[in-house]
DNA sequence: TACATTAATGACTGTGCAGTCATTAATGTA
DNA sequence: TACATTAATGACTGCACAGTCATTAATGTA
Protein backbone atom coordinates (compact mmCIF):
# COMPACT_ATOMS: atom_id res chain seq x y z
CA UNK A 1 0.00 0.00 0.00
CA UNK A 2 1.65 3.46 -1.05
CA UNK A 3 1.81 6.71 0.65
CA UNK A 4 -0.65 7.64 -1.74
CA UNK A 5 -3.27 5.50 -1.63
CA UNK A 6 -3.90 6.49 1.95
CA UNK A 7 -4.65 10.21 1.44
CA UNK A 8 -8.32 9.95 0.34
CA UNK A 9 -9.52 12.43 -2.22
CA UNK A 10 -6.14 13.10 -4.32
CA UNK A 11 -7.62 14.08 -7.84
CA UNK A 12 -5.47 14.55 -10.54
CA UNK A 13 -2.65 16.38 -9.44
CA UNK A 14 0.50 16.95 -11.47
CA UNK A 15 -1.49 16.83 -15.10
CA UNK A 16 -0.05 19.86 -17.25
CA UNK A 17 0.85 22.74 -14.60
CA UNK A 18 -0.35 24.91 -17.51
CA UNK A 19 -3.87 25.56 -17.42
CA UNK A 20 -6.00 24.03 -20.83
CA UNK A 21 -7.44 21.25 -19.02
CA UNK A 22 -5.99 18.91 -21.31
CA UNK A 23 -7.67 17.18 -24.47
CA UNK A 24 -8.51 14.35 -21.92
CA UNK A 25 -10.31 15.87 -19.29
CA UNK A 26 -13.00 13.82 -18.25
CA UNK A 27 -16.36 15.11 -19.98
CA UNK A 28 -17.98 17.77 -17.55
CA UNK A 29 -20.95 15.77 -15.16
CA UNK A 30 -24.58 15.99 -16.14
CA UNK A 31 -27.30 15.78 -13.17
CA UNK A 32 -30.25 13.65 -15.07
CA UNK A 33 -31.97 11.98 -11.92
CA UNK A 34 -35.22 11.35 -14.61
CA UNK A 35 -33.26 9.80 -17.15
CA UNK A 36 -30.87 7.48 -14.84
CA UNK A 37 -33.27 4.83 -13.88
CA UNK A 38 -34.03 3.28 -17.59
CA UNK A 39 -30.48 3.83 -18.56
CA UNK A 40 -29.89 1.79 -15.76
CA UNK A 41 -31.98 -1.02 -16.32
CA UNK A 42 -31.51 -0.79 -19.86
CA UNK A 43 -27.57 -1.39 -19.45
CA UNK A 44 -28.38 -3.93 -16.96
CA UNK A 45 -30.48 -6.50 -19.23
CA UNK A 46 -28.13 -6.08 -21.91
CA UNK A 47 -25.48 -7.04 -19.50
CA UNK A 48 -27.59 -9.58 -17.43
CA UNK A 49 -28.93 -11.05 -20.64
CA UNK A 50 -25.30 -11.25 -22.24
CA UNK A 51 -23.03 -12.44 -19.14
CA UNK A 52 -25.60 -13.64 -16.56
CA UNK A 53 -26.52 -12.10 -13.50
CA UNK A 54 -23.81 -13.91 -11.10
CA UNK A 55 -21.05 -13.07 -14.39
CA UNK A 56 -22.14 -9.39 -14.43
CA UNK A 57 -20.22 -6.59 -12.39
CA UNK A 58 -22.19 -3.86 -11.71
CA UNK A 59 -19.00 -1.35 -12.28
CA UNK A 60 -19.86 -2.17 -16.10
CA UNK A 61 -23.49 -1.96 -15.67
CA UNK A 62 -22.98 1.70 -14.62
CA UNK A 63 -20.24 2.20 -17.05
CA UNK A 64 -22.48 0.84 -19.85
CA UNK A 65 -25.20 3.56 -18.21
CA UNK A 66 -22.49 5.85 -18.83
CA UNK A 67 -22.02 6.99 -14.69
CA UNK A 68 -20.13 5.55 -11.88
CA UNK A 69 -20.79 3.05 -9.93
CA UNK A 70 -21.91 4.95 -6.81
CA UNK A 71 -24.76 6.80 -8.91
CA UNK A 72 -26.19 3.46 -9.04
CA UNK A 73 -26.71 2.88 -5.94
CA UNK A 74 -28.06 6.46 -5.82
CA UNK A 75 -31.30 4.70 -7.82
CA UNK A 76 -31.29 1.05 -6.77
CA UNK A 77 -30.05 -0.54 -3.63
CA UNK A 78 -28.44 -2.91 -4.61
CA UNK A 79 -27.86 -5.67 -7.54
CA UNK A 80 -30.67 -7.92 -6.95
CA UNK A 81 -32.95 -5.04 -6.69
CA UNK A 82 -31.73 -3.79 -10.14
CA UNK A 83 -32.64 -7.48 -11.78
CA UNK A 84 -36.05 -7.03 -10.04
CA UNK A 85 -36.11 -3.31 -11.65
CA UNK A 86 -35.32 -5.23 -15.17
CA UNK A 87 -37.87 -7.89 -15.27
CA UNK A 88 -40.52 -5.45 -13.79
CA UNK A 89 -40.26 -2.41 -16.10
CA UNK A 90 -39.91 -4.42 -18.79
CA UNK A 91 -43.34 -6.18 -18.67
CA UNK A 92 -45.47 -3.31 -17.84
CA UNK A 93 -48.80 -3.12 -19.84
CA UNK A 94 -47.75 -5.22 -22.92
CA UNK A 95 -49.80 -7.20 -22.51
CA UNK A 96 -52.91 -4.57 -22.25
CA UNK A 97 -52.59 -3.93 -26.02
CA UNK A 98 -53.29 -7.44 -27.15
CA UNK A 99 -55.88 -8.34 -24.32
CA UNK A 100 -57.69 -4.96 -26.08
CA UNK A 101 -57.02 -6.25 -29.50
CA UNK A 102 -58.59 -9.72 -28.69
CA UNK A 103 -61.80 -7.74 -26.96
CA UNK A 104 -62.47 -6.24 -29.96
CA UNK A 105 -61.66 -8.64 -32.79
CA UNK A 106 -64.23 -10.16 -35.40
CA UNK A 107 -62.40 -12.38 -38.13
CA UNK A 108 -61.49 -16.02 -37.91
CA UNK A 109 -59.46 -17.84 -34.72
CA UNK A 110 -56.87 -18.75 -37.34
CA UNK A 111 -56.40 -14.98 -38.17
CA UNK A 112 -56.53 -13.91 -34.64
CA UNK A 113 -54.21 -16.82 -33.49
CA UNK A 114 -51.72 -15.51 -36.16
CA UNK A 115 -51.72 -11.76 -35.22
CA UNK A 116 -51.42 -12.61 -31.59
CA UNK A 117 -48.24 -14.65 -32.85
CA UNK A 118 -47.09 -11.66 -34.81
CA UNK A 119 -47.65 -8.98 -32.51
CA UNK A 120 -45.46 -10.87 -29.86
CA UNK A 121 -42.42 -10.57 -32.19
CA UNK A 122 -43.70 -6.93 -33.19
CA UNK A 123 -43.57 -5.80 -29.53
CA UNK A 124 -41.65 -7.99 -27.95
CA UNK A 125 -39.39 -10.56 -29.83
CA UNK A 126 -37.61 -8.74 -31.48
CA UNK A 127 -36.84 -6.14 -29.27
CA UNK A 128 -34.31 -6.08 -26.07
CA UNK A 129 -37.08 -7.08 -24.13
CA UNK A 130 -36.98 -10.76 -25.30
CA UNK A 131 -33.72 -11.01 -23.52
CA UNK A 132 -36.15 -10.54 -20.25
CA UNK A 133 -37.12 -14.30 -21.26
CA UNK A 134 -34.25 -15.67 -21.36
CA UNK A 135 -33.08 -13.90 -17.97
CA UNK A 136 -36.12 -15.67 -16.28
CA UNK A 137 -34.96 -18.92 -17.79
CA UNK A 138 -31.84 -18.96 -16.61
CA UNK A 139 -31.96 -17.21 -13.31
CA UNK A 140 -35.63 -18.51 -11.94
CA UNK A 141 -33.71 -20.93 -9.35
CA UNK A 142 -32.38 -18.30 -7.83
CA UNK A 143 -34.80 -16.17 -7.75
CA UNK A 144 -38.27 -18.18 -6.96
CA UNK A 145 -39.90 -15.16 -5.47
CA UNK A 146 -39.68 -13.26 -8.90
CA UNK A 147 -40.20 -16.11 -10.61
CA UNK A 148 -43.69 -16.55 -9.00
CA UNK A 149 -44.08 -12.92 -9.91
CA UNK A 150 -43.63 -13.45 -13.24
CA UNK A 151 -45.47 -16.62 -13.29
CA UNK A 152 -48.53 -14.58 -12.10
CA UNK A 153 -48.39 -11.41 -13.92
CA UNK A 154 -46.75 -12.35 -17.11
CA UNK A 155 -47.21 -16.08 -18.17
CA UNK A 156 -50.27 -16.54 -17.25
CA UNK A 157 -51.75 -13.27 -18.70
CA UNK A 158 -49.91 -14.19 -22.07
CA UNK A 159 -51.49 -18.00 -22.21
CA UNK A 160 -55.09 -16.35 -21.55
CA UNK A 161 -54.78 -14.61 -24.10
CA UNK A 162 -53.92 -17.85 -26.37
CA UNK A 163 -56.52 -19.78 -24.70
CA UNK A 164 -59.66 -17.34 -25.88
CA UNK A 165 -58.58 -17.32 -29.04
CA UNK A 166 -57.97 -21.53 -29.40
CA UNK A 167 -61.26 -21.76 -27.77
CA UNK A 168 -63.44 -19.32 -29.87
CA UNK A 169 -61.64 -21.29 -33.07
CA UNK A 170 -63.46 -24.70 -32.00
CA UNK A 171 -66.99 -22.83 -30.47
CA UNK A 172 -67.23 -21.77 -33.83
CA UNK A 173 -66.35 -25.07 -35.62
CA UNK A 174 -63.13 -23.46 -37.29
CA UNK A 175 -60.93 -25.95 -35.13
CA UNK A 176 -60.64 -29.25 -33.73
CA UNK A 177 -61.43 -30.13 -30.14
CA UNK A 178 -57.22 -30.64 -29.41
CA UNK A 179 -56.20 -30.71 -25.46
CA UNK A 180 -56.07 -26.45 -25.04
CA UNK A 181 -53.62 -26.30 -22.36
CA UNK A 182 -51.19 -28.59 -24.01
CA UNK A 183 -51.88 -27.43 -27.57
CA UNK A 184 -50.79 -23.60 -25.56
CA UNK A 185 -47.62 -25.01 -24.36
CA UNK A 186 -46.97 -26.04 -28.23
CA UNK A 187 -47.55 -22.90 -29.36
CA UNK A 188 -45.47 -20.66 -26.88
CA UNK A 189 -42.38 -22.86 -27.51
CA UNK A 190 -40.73 -21.42 -30.57
CA UNK A 191 -41.77 -18.35 -29.78
CA UNK A 192 -39.50 -18.37 -27.01
CA UNK A 193 -37.12 -20.37 -28.31
CA UNK A 194 -36.93 -17.91 -31.20
CA UNK A 195 -36.39 -15.00 -28.45
CA UNK A 196 -34.08 -17.05 -26.81
CA UNK A 197 -31.41 -17.90 -29.80
CA UNK A 198 -31.00 -14.59 -30.58
CA UNK A 199 -29.06 -13.94 -27.72
CA UNK A 200 -27.22 -17.06 -28.45
CA UNK A 201 -25.91 -16.04 -31.95
CA UNK A 202 -23.24 -19.23 -31.47
CA UNK A 203 -25.65 -21.98 -31.21
CA UNK A 204 -27.67 -21.45 -34.21
CA UNK A 205 -26.03 -21.45 -37.69
CA UNK A 206 -27.94 -18.55 -39.70
CA UNK A 207 -30.86 -21.63 -40.38
CA UNK A 208 -34.00 -19.47 -41.53
CA UNK A 209 -34.99 -15.51 -40.62
CA UNK A 210 -37.53 -15.07 -37.95
CA UNK A 211 -39.92 -14.27 -40.28
CA UNK A 212 -39.83 -17.39 -42.06
CA UNK A 213 -39.61 -19.29 -38.95
CA UNK A 214 -42.76 -17.39 -37.50
CA UNK A 215 -44.61 -18.26 -40.64
CA UNK A 216 -43.43 -21.58 -40.73
CA UNK A 217 -44.92 -22.02 -36.99
CA UNK A 218 -48.41 -20.64 -38.22
CA UNK A 219 -48.45 -22.65 -41.10
CA UNK A 220 -47.69 -25.77 -38.81
CA UNK A 221 -50.31 -25.26 -36.32
CA UNK A 222 -52.91 -24.26 -38.68
CA UNK A 223 -52.41 -26.76 -41.43
CA UNK A 224 -50.43 -29.40 -39.85
CA UNK A 225 -47.57 -31.97 -42.19
CA UNK A 226 -50.68 -34.12 -43.25
CA UNK A 227 -50.95 -34.23 -46.98
CA UNK A 228 -55.12 -34.22 -47.01
CA UNK A 229 -54.30 -34.80 -50.92
CA UNK A 230 -58.37 -33.09 -52.00
CA UNK A 231 -58.06 -30.72 -53.98
CA UNK A 232 -56.92 -26.45 -53.54
CA UNK A 233 -55.99 -26.84 -49.84
CA UNK A 234 -52.85 -24.77 -49.63
CA UNK A 235 -54.63 -21.62 -49.54
CA UNK A 236 -52.87 -19.21 -46.65
CA UNK A 237 -54.85 -18.03 -43.98
CA UNK A 238 -56.49 -14.47 -44.86
CA UNK A 239 -55.08 -11.01 -44.58
CA UNK A 240 -51.95 -12.21 -42.33
CA UNK A 241 -48.36 -12.94 -43.42
CA UNK A 242 -49.15 -16.73 -42.11
CA UNK A 243 -48.59 -19.08 -44.86
CA UNK B 1 -4.36 -13.91 12.81
CA UNK B 2 -4.01 -16.03 15.46
CA UNK B 3 -0.61 -18.03 16.37
CA UNK B 4 -2.69 -21.25 15.58
CA UNK B 5 -3.70 -19.98 12.13
CA UNK B 6 0.02 -19.51 11.36
CA UNK B 7 0.89 -23.58 12.23
CA UNK B 8 0.21 -25.01 8.89
CA UNK B 9 -0.99 -28.36 9.31
CA UNK B 10 -2.47 -28.81 13.22
CA UNK B 11 -5.25 -31.22 12.43
CA UNK B 12 -7.67 -31.55 15.55
CA UNK B 13 -5.74 -31.46 18.98
CA UNK B 14 -7.61 -31.83 21.84
CA UNK B 15 -10.39 -34.42 20.97
CA UNK B 16 -11.22 -36.83 23.37
CA UNK B 17 -7.35 -37.55 24.94
CA UNK B 18 -9.03 -41.12 25.72
CA UNK B 19 -8.63 -43.33 22.55
CA UNK B 20 -12.02 -44.29 21.13
CA UNK B 21 -11.81 -41.66 17.95
CA UNK B 22 -15.20 -40.24 18.81
CA UNK B 23 -18.85 -40.54 17.08
CA UNK B 24 -17.83 -37.20 14.81
CA UNK B 25 -14.96 -38.31 13.35
CA UNK B 26 -14.16 -37.87 10.26
CA UNK B 27 -15.22 -40.82 7.50
CA UNK B 28 -12.41 -42.70 6.64
CA UNK B 29 -10.63 -41.90 2.89
CA UNK B 30 -11.67 -43.79 -0.02
CA UNK B 31 -9.35 -44.31 -3.45
CA UNK B 32 -11.39 -44.18 -5.38
CA UNK B 33 -9.37 -43.10 -9.02
CA UNK B 34 -11.70 -44.09 -11.84
CA UNK B 35 -15.08 -43.18 -10.16
CA UNK B 36 -14.21 -39.72 -9.52
CA UNK B 37 -14.04 -38.06 -12.89
CA UNK B 38 -17.83 -39.04 -13.47
CA UNK B 39 -19.26 -38.19 -10.27
CA UNK B 40 -17.84 -34.89 -10.75
CA UNK B 41 -19.01 -33.76 -13.83
CA UNK B 42 -22.84 -35.20 -12.42
CA UNK B 43 -22.38 -33.11 -9.53
CA UNK B 44 -21.20 -30.25 -11.68
CA UNK B 45 -24.25 -30.45 -14.11
CA UNK B 46 -26.83 -30.80 -11.45
CA UNK B 47 -25.10 -27.33 -9.96
CA UNK B 48 -24.38 -25.46 -13.03
CA UNK B 49 -27.60 -25.66 -14.23
CA UNK B 50 -29.31 -24.75 -10.35
CA UNK B 51 -26.95 -22.04 -9.88
CA UNK B 52 -25.42 -20.59 -13.32
CA UNK B 53 -21.87 -21.22 -13.95
CA UNK B 54 -20.48 -18.30 -12.58
CA UNK B 55 -23.02 -18.73 -9.69
CA UNK B 56 -21.85 -22.41 -8.76
CA UNK B 57 -18.78 -22.69 -5.77
CA UNK B 58 -16.32 -25.98 -6.77
CA UNK B 59 -16.42 -26.18 -3.06
CA UNK B 60 -19.86 -26.97 -3.21
CA UNK B 61 -19.37 -28.99 -6.89
CA UNK B 62 -16.57 -31.44 -4.28
CA UNK B 63 -18.56 -31.64 -1.85
CA UNK B 64 -21.98 -32.98 -3.59
CA UNK B 65 -19.47 -35.26 -4.88
CA UNK B 66 -18.58 -36.33 -1.83
CA UNK B 67 -14.78 -35.07 -1.79
CA UNK B 68 -12.55 -31.86 -1.37
CA UNK B 69 -11.95 -29.26 -3.73
CA UNK B 70 -8.41 -30.33 -3.94
CA UNK B 71 -9.42 -33.76 -5.23
CA UNK B 72 -11.31 -31.56 -7.47
CA UNK B 73 -7.93 -30.01 -8.89
CA UNK B 74 -6.56 -33.64 -9.50
CA UNK B 75 -9.13 -34.28 -12.59
CA UNK B 76 -9.58 -30.85 -13.72
CA UNK B 77 -7.81 -28.29 -14.88
CA UNK B 78 -9.99 -25.57 -13.51
CA UNK B 79 -14.01 -24.86 -13.48
CA UNK B 80 -13.90 -23.92 -17.39
CA UNK B 81 -12.13 -26.92 -17.69
CA UNK B 82 -15.10 -28.94 -15.49
CA UNK B 83 -17.62 -27.03 -17.91
CA UNK B 84 -15.91 -28.36 -21.03
CA UNK B 85 -16.03 -32.00 -19.45
CA UNK B 86 -19.80 -31.24 -18.70
CA UNK B 87 -20.76 -30.71 -21.81
CA UNK B 88 -18.99 -33.01 -23.44
CA UNK B 89 -19.51 -36.34 -21.88
CA UNK B 90 -23.14 -35.52 -21.85
CA UNK B 91 -23.46 -35.92 -24.89
CA UNK B 92 -21.16 -38.48 -26.51
CA UNK B 93 -22.98 -41.30 -28.08
CA UNK B 94 -26.53 -40.43 -27.70
CA UNK B 95 -27.35 -39.73 -31.33
CA UNK B 96 -25.62 -42.83 -32.48
CA UNK B 97 -28.20 -44.84 -31.46
CA UNK B 98 -31.07 -42.55 -33.37
CA UNK B 99 -29.12 -42.34 -36.42
CA UNK B 100 -28.78 -46.28 -36.44
CA UNK B 101 -32.94 -46.71 -35.78
CA UNK B 102 -33.39 -43.87 -38.82
CA UNK B 103 -31.31 -45.99 -40.73
CA UNK B 104 -33.72 -49.46 -40.14
CA UNK B 105 -36.63 -47.33 -39.77
CA UNK B 106 -39.47 -48.95 -42.61
CA UNK B 107 -42.59 -47.56 -41.81
CA UNK B 108 -44.76 -43.93 -42.16
CA UNK B 109 -42.91 -41.12 -41.68
CA UNK B 110 -45.42 -39.92 -39.32
CA UNK B 111 -44.43 -43.00 -37.06
CA UNK B 112 -40.71 -41.98 -37.71
CA UNK B 113 -41.32 -38.64 -36.47
CA UNK B 114 -42.92 -39.17 -32.96
CA UNK B 115 -40.25 -42.01 -32.33
CA UNK B 116 -37.90 -39.48 -32.44
CA UNK B 117 -39.37 -36.98 -30.76
CA UNK B 118 -40.39 -39.34 -27.89
CA UNK B 119 -37.14 -41.59 -28.33
CA UNK B 120 -35.58 -37.99 -27.30
CA UNK B 121 -37.36 -37.07 -24.17
CA UNK B 122 -36.60 -40.68 -23.03
CA UNK B 123 -32.88 -40.47 -23.89
CA UNK B 124 -32.25 -36.79 -22.95
CA UNK B 125 -35.43 -35.04 -22.10
CA UNK B 126 -36.30 -37.40 -18.79
CA UNK B 127 -33.04 -37.36 -17.85
CA UNK B 128 -30.51 -35.05 -15.79
CA UNK B 129 -28.61 -34.65 -19.24
CA UNK B 130 -31.76 -32.38 -20.70
CA UNK B 131 -29.96 -29.66 -18.09
CA UNK B 132 -27.14 -29.46 -20.65
CA UNK B 133 -29.82 -27.75 -23.28
CA UNK B 134 -30.30 -25.30 -20.83
CA UNK B 135 -26.68 -24.54 -19.85
CA UNK B 136 -26.01 -24.33 -23.09
CA UNK B 137 -28.87 -21.80 -23.57
CA UNK B 138 -27.29 -19.67 -20.58
CA UNK B 139 -23.82 -19.58 -21.59
CA UNK B 140 -23.23 -19.52 -25.08
CA UNK B 141 -22.37 -16.32 -24.82
CA UNK B 142 -19.72 -16.36 -22.74
CA UNK B 143 -18.32 -19.78 -24.02
CA UNK B 144 -18.00 -19.33 -27.84
CA UNK B 145 -15.96 -21.85 -28.52
CA UNK B 146 -17.75 -24.23 -26.60
CA UNK B 147 -21.24 -23.34 -28.27
CA UNK B 148 -19.78 -23.86 -32.03
CA UNK B 149 -18.77 -27.15 -31.22
CA UNK B 150 -21.87 -28.27 -29.56
CA UNK B 151 -23.67 -26.41 -32.67
CA UNK B 152 -21.43 -28.60 -34.89
CA UNK B 153 -21.76 -32.10 -32.93
CA UNK B 154 -24.77 -32.38 -31.14
CA UNK B 155 -27.51 -29.45 -32.55
CA UNK B 156 -26.38 -30.03 -36.53
CA UNK B 157 -27.00 -33.89 -35.83
CA UNK B 158 -30.11 -33.78 -33.96
CA UNK B 159 -31.11 -31.46 -36.87
CA UNK B 160 -30.06 -34.12 -40.31
CA UNK B 161 -32.14 -36.70 -38.38
CA UNK B 162 -35.42 -34.54 -38.48
CA UNK B 163 -34.62 -33.27 -41.54
CA UNK B 164 -34.19 -36.99 -43.02
CA UNK B 165 -37.76 -37.87 -41.41
CA UNK B 166 -39.51 -34.73 -42.58
CA UNK B 167 -38.06 -35.26 -46.31
CA UNK B 168 -39.14 -39.26 -46.16
CA UNK B 169 -42.80 -38.16 -45.89
CA UNK B 170 -42.63 -35.57 -48.64
CA UNK B 171 -41.11 -37.92 -51.02
CA UNK B 172 -43.75 -40.37 -49.59
CA UNK B 173 -46.68 -38.07 -50.37
CA UNK B 174 -47.72 -38.33 -46.86
CA UNK B 175 -46.52 -34.63 -45.83
CA UNK B 176 -46.77 -31.26 -47.83
CA UNK B 177 -44.44 -29.90 -49.37
CA UNK B 178 -43.44 -27.29 -46.23
CA UNK B 179 -39.99 -25.28 -45.49
CA UNK B 180 -37.78 -28.31 -44.15
CA UNK B 181 -35.80 -26.15 -42.38
CA UNK B 182 -38.02 -24.02 -40.76
CA UNK B 183 -40.53 -26.48 -39.50
CA UNK B 184 -37.32 -28.21 -37.90
CA UNK B 185 -36.70 -25.33 -36.04
CA UNK B 186 -40.63 -25.19 -34.97
CA UNK B 187 -40.43 -28.78 -34.38
CA UNK B 188 -37.38 -28.87 -31.91
CA UNK B 189 -38.52 -25.79 -30.00
CA UNK B 190 -41.15 -27.74 -27.94
CA UNK B 191 -38.60 -30.10 -27.02
CA UNK B 192 -36.53 -28.15 -26.05
CA UNK B 193 -38.38 -25.78 -24.21
CA UNK B 194 -39.84 -29.04 -21.97
CA UNK B 195 -36.35 -29.63 -21.43
CA UNK B 196 -35.77 -25.96 -20.13
CA UNK B 197 -38.79 -25.96 -17.95
CA UNK B 198 -37.79 -29.32 -16.29
CA UNK B 199 -35.21 -26.92 -14.05
CA UNK B 200 -37.29 -23.45 -13.68
CA UNK B 201 -39.99 -25.24 -11.35
CA UNK B 202 -41.11 -21.62 -10.33
CA UNK B 203 -41.77 -20.51 -14.09
CA UNK B 204 -44.25 -23.59 -14.63
CA UNK B 205 -47.63 -23.92 -13.12
CA UNK B 206 -48.39 -27.43 -13.29
CA UNK B 207 -50.14 -27.33 -16.82
CA UNK B 208 -49.89 -30.39 -17.96
CA UNK B 209 -47.58 -33.71 -17.91
CA UNK B 210 -44.60 -34.59 -20.36
CA UNK B 211 -46.26 -36.70 -22.13
CA UNK B 212 -49.20 -34.65 -22.44
CA UNK B 213 -47.29 -31.88 -23.85
CA UNK B 214 -45.27 -34.59 -26.44
CA UNK B 215 -48.63 -36.21 -27.82
CA UNK B 216 -50.36 -32.57 -28.25
CA UNK B 217 -47.33 -31.53 -30.03
CA UNK B 218 -47.01 -34.78 -32.14
CA UNK B 219 -50.52 -34.38 -33.27
CA UNK B 220 -50.90 -30.64 -33.78
CA UNK B 221 -47.22 -30.68 -36.06
CA UNK B 222 -49.08 -33.81 -37.89
CA UNK B 223 -53.08 -33.19 -38.05
CA UNK B 224 -52.84 -29.26 -37.16
CA UNK B 225 -55.74 -27.19 -35.88
CA UNK B 226 -57.55 -27.13 -38.81
CA UNK B 227 -60.81 -28.88 -38.58
CA UNK B 228 -61.27 -30.70 -42.13
CA UNK B 229 -64.93 -31.57 -41.31
CA UNK B 230 -64.70 -34.42 -43.54
CA UNK B 231 -65.67 -38.45 -42.76
CA UNK B 232 -63.69 -40.29 -39.68
CA UNK B 233 -60.26 -38.03 -39.62
CA UNK B 234 -58.96 -37.71 -35.94
CA UNK B 235 -57.27 -41.53 -36.31
CA UNK B 236 -54.34 -41.52 -34.40
CA UNK B 237 -50.61 -42.48 -35.85
CA UNK B 238 -49.96 -45.57 -35.92
CA UNK B 239 -48.41 -47.65 -33.30
CA UNK B 240 -47.67 -44.78 -31.53
CA UNK B 241 -48.32 -43.05 -27.90
CA UNK B 242 -49.10 -39.59 -30.60
CA UNK B 243 -52.81 -38.64 -30.67
C1' DT C 1 -22.45 37.11 -7.70
C1' DA C 2 -22.77 34.26 -3.37
C1' DC C 3 -24.92 30.42 -1.41
C1' DA C 4 -27.76 26.11 -0.72
C1' DT C 5 -29.09 21.81 -2.39
C1' DT C 6 -28.25 17.41 -3.98
C1' DA C 7 -26.70 14.46 -8.10
C1' DA C 8 -22.54 12.34 -9.17
C1' DT C 9 -18.02 10.56 -8.21
C1' DG C 10 -14.36 7.02 -7.25
C1' DA C 11 -11.00 5.48 -3.70
C1' DC C 12 -11.62 2.38 -0.18
C1' DT C 13 -13.14 -1.86 2.74
C1' DG C 14 -14.68 -6.48 3.53
C1' DT C 15 -15.90 -10.76 1.79
C1' DG C 16 -16.24 -14.77 -0.90
C1' DC C 17 -14.27 -17.77 -3.92
C1' DA C 18 -10.77 -19.85 -7.53
C1' DG C 19 -6.78 -21.99 -7.36
C1' DT C 20 -2.22 -23.89 -4.57
C1' DC C 21 0.52 -27.04 -2.03
C1' DA C 22 2.51 -29.15 2.21
C1' DT C 23 0.78 -32.81 4.70
C1' DT C 24 -1.92 -37.16 5.52
C1' DA C 25 -3.30 -41.72 4.86
C1' DA C 26 -5.12 -45.58 1.84
C1' DT C 27 -3.55 -49.28 -0.77
C1' DG C 28 -0.22 -52.20 -3.07
C1' DT C 29 4.28 -54.77 -2.75
C1' DA C 30 8.24 -57.30 -0.74
C1' DT D 1 5.52 -55.97 9.14
C1' DA D 2 8.09 -52.20 6.85
C1' DC D 3 8.11 -49.33 2.94
C1' DA D 4 6.78 -46.92 -1.53
C1' DT D 5 3.38 -44.85 -4.16
C1' DT D 6 -0.06 -41.67 -4.94
C1' DA D 7 -5.11 -40.36 -3.99
C1' DA D 8 -7.10 -37.24 -0.96
C1' DT D 9 -7.17 -33.38 2.15
C1' DG D 10 -8.00 -28.52 3.76
C1' DA D 11 -5.62 -24.31 5.46
C1' DC D 12 -3.90 -20.71 2.96
C1' DT D 13 -3.19 -16.81 -0.68
C1' DG D 14 -4.49 -13.47 -3.96
C1' DC D 15 -7.80 -11.25 -6.41
C1' DA D 16 -12.16 -9.62 -8.05
C1' DC D 17 -16.11 -7.50 -6.97
C1' DA D 18 -20.39 -5.79 -4.01
C1' DG D 19 -21.29 -2.19 -1.38
C1' DT D 20 -19.81 2.55 1.36
C1' DC D 21 -19.03 7.34 2.06
C1' DA D 22 -16.26 11.66 2.14
C1' DT D 23 -15.68 14.77 -1.38
C1' DT D 24 -16.85 17.35 -5.72
C1' DA D 25 -19.45 20.04 -8.71
C1' DA D 26 -23.85 21.00 -11.39
C1' DT D 27 -27.90 23.56 -11.05
C1' DG D 28 -31.41 26.41 -8.89
C1' DT D 29 -32.41 30.60 -6.02
C1' DA D 30 -31.85 35.22 -3.94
Amino acid sequence: MTAQSLMYPMRSHMVAATSPPAANSRPPRRRRKDARPSELTAAALQLFVEKGFAGTRLDDVAACAGVSKGTLYLYFSGKEALFKAVIEDGMVAVLAAAEQHLADYQGSAAGLLSQLLLGWWEQIGRTPMAGVTKLMISEASNFPELAQYYHDHVITRGRALLRAAIQRGISRGEFRRVDVDAAIDVIIAPLLLLAISRFSVHLRGQEVTAEAYLAAHCDLLVNGLRDTETGPHQQTIEGSACG
